[in-house]
DNA sequence: TCGATTGCCACAAACGTTTGTGTAAAGTGA
DNA sequence: TCACTTTACACAAACGTTTGTGGCAATCGA
């Protein structure tokens, strides 16, 4: 390997005319220079010493002996798309600040794939582990609940696991009010992965509050599928077909929404005018393309994500966080 | 920790009535059944017991004895970036295949980000890296040198170093050529980074073979700035205001155009009757809003990428490659 | 003044593998 | 039959840490 990783503790010691237990206690206790484990002349001396030669500890060894990895594993159904990455990016950032190494891995919200995924986390002996793609229902739970790694869950919640997650309901209700003032009647709702907590959330809250002004949206009215560009036109083309032109249309992900942008425009629909538009997660396409949308913190559920995970990994029993979300108006509606 | 990961080969060996050592080589050697190292009928129960109680290995230990980590490390400029991320799915792909895991890093395009987030993983002892965000002058590459590690470039070239990359050159020539046969004559360029192999092979390709064709792109319509939507809005804007309106665009990435797409049409001009457009890397969101666009075949660059370093891990000299792009017409040119 | 505490450090065992070497028994060829 | 190779295993050391325990000197409290 490199030259500075072959610099041992052992090495180290001997050089210092000092015992390997001695250098251990000192580079390990962040105290620093006042390590109540070493004179502070000695504790000067082996830091200054390591810090020459770059010293750096072997983490298999030090695995092996305390059996703690210091690596987290995270789930999520796919690193390409954005808002799973950068929840991943809130994670590896929070990580990193205490110390931890964050290894992702897509399951692409299929069973068998998650199923892999997560053995071989494991298999790596991570100290805990962040779901990102984990059902309403929590059946892909069960398996992990065997094995006794901590687990939380972001994005997605599931009842009586701890979570942390856009409070997807006041966000459904933030689109559905802002459309309910502009006096639509007619809405159509891309609803996204119906076995999904944003899917279920965002629409129950968006529903609700449009009832609450006198607005139904008939079950016609609304498309499951994906959360993608693609799942989104499809979506639209259907709805369009099947029931007409709508007064809006809210969508549960901002790339759903593009998608039906794309369809609105290739019929000759003008946004807004002829449809308003309002999307989810206020991804910086949204601002490229002027789209309404509710925007959801989510680089914070991903750095909060990570903190929860690391309360339960040291024992305390912790409680699930909703984030706020925030309307962000533009052009589209 | 589980349950799984707390029986070992000692009590596998135990259980069986062998030793360790035994039991080791045989579920070591890929082999199978048919090891060389114990008789069928032995080979079979260590086999089956290990498969029974689900014996995962110890990876700390097995890195501590071999001072091999299984572990690769790959830094990207930014997860977020579409591109990126699905070079990494590439790469994370191959790298499961091989019974390597894949460990990914941000750099933020930032030398000291760089830096610290490499020095990370060299510090975890990985077997090899996978550079994507190096610039065409390797000045992150020096310090990486040093130390001993195998690595790639990916996406980014940089002479002098084994990469694997898009032909980026012919990919600008794709654009230019379509162009040109459309007849258009004043052209805006938005190059992207021009640090980068990325910006500068595609900016190459495309102005060469426009000149080809006698079109000649003066230095006033060419902008350079970053690869995402904003970027490409405000270069777009720029451009706008000091030369006036082109009859066509080329983007050296999907993002800036769609960015250029949204100010052009907030200026009135339409898409592809006044001013024709063509992206690069063919992203989902491009088919969404029908951007004529460069393909890039960027999960096999990750793949081949990962390839071509456990070729060099293996001590092959290896060979640079370049993978062929494809032009896909669509609506906006 | 003496016993008790504290400060500073060393010893050695253990974590779970991998692998070089050793060694019986069984098989082989002449 | 005997010298031989091969088969099928076991022994034990080593990888580089961490951490419980122990020991000696200096300091402290009364």
């Amino acid at each position: 390997m490199s030259k500075r990783s072959s610099v041992t503790l052992k090495g180290l010691a001997q050089e210092l005319g000092l015992s390997p237990s001695t250098v251990s206690r000192v580079l390990n206790d962040a105290a620093g220079e006042e390590s109540r484990w070493a004179s502070p002349e000695t504790s000067r001396r082996i830091l200054a010493l390591a810090h020459e030669v770059g010293y750096a500890k072997n983490p298999y060894a030090a695995s092996l002996r305390t059996a703690r990895s210091r690596l987290i594993g995270v789930v999520v159904p796919r690193l390409q798309d954005y808002v799973l990455a950068t929840i991943y990016e809130g994670i590896d950032e929070a990580a990193a600040e205490h110390g931890y190494v964050a290894v992702v891995a897509n399951s692409l919200d299929n069973p068998e794939s998650h199923e892999a995924r997560v053995r071989k986390l494991m298999d790596r002996r991570i100290d805990g582990l962040i779901l990102g793609d984990t059902p309403f229902d929590g059946s892909t739970l069960t398996a992990i609940e065997r094995e006794d790694v901590p687990f939380v869950l972001v994005n997605r919640r599931s009842p009586g696991y701890p979570s942390v997650t856009c409070n997807d309901y006041l966000g459904g209700q933030l689109a559905g009010e802002y459309l309910a003032g502009l006096g639509v009647e007619k809405v159509f709702l891309l609803a996204g992965k119906n076995r999904m907590s944003t899917s279920i959330d965002r629409t129950a809250g968006f529903t609700e509050r449009l009832a609450e002004h006198g607005i139904h949206v008939p079950a016609e009215h609304i498309a499951t599928g994906g959360f993608d560009a693609e799942a989104g036109e499809e979506a639209t083309r259907r709805l369009l077909d099947s029931v007409g032109v709508p007064d809006a249309l809210f969508a549960v992900n901002d790339f759903a929404a593009i998608g039906a942008l794309g369809v609105l425009a290739g019929r000759g629909l003008s946004v807004p005018d002829d449809v308003k538009i309002v999307g989810y997660n206020d991804t910086p396409l949204a601002g490229g393309v002027g789209l309404t949308t509710v925007r959801s913190p989510m680089h914070q559920i991903g750095r909060q994500g990570l903190e929860l995970l690391l309360d339960r990994m040291d024992g305390k029993d912790v409680e699930s966080r909703q984030l706020d979300p925030e309307l962000v108006v533009r052009t589209s509606a």
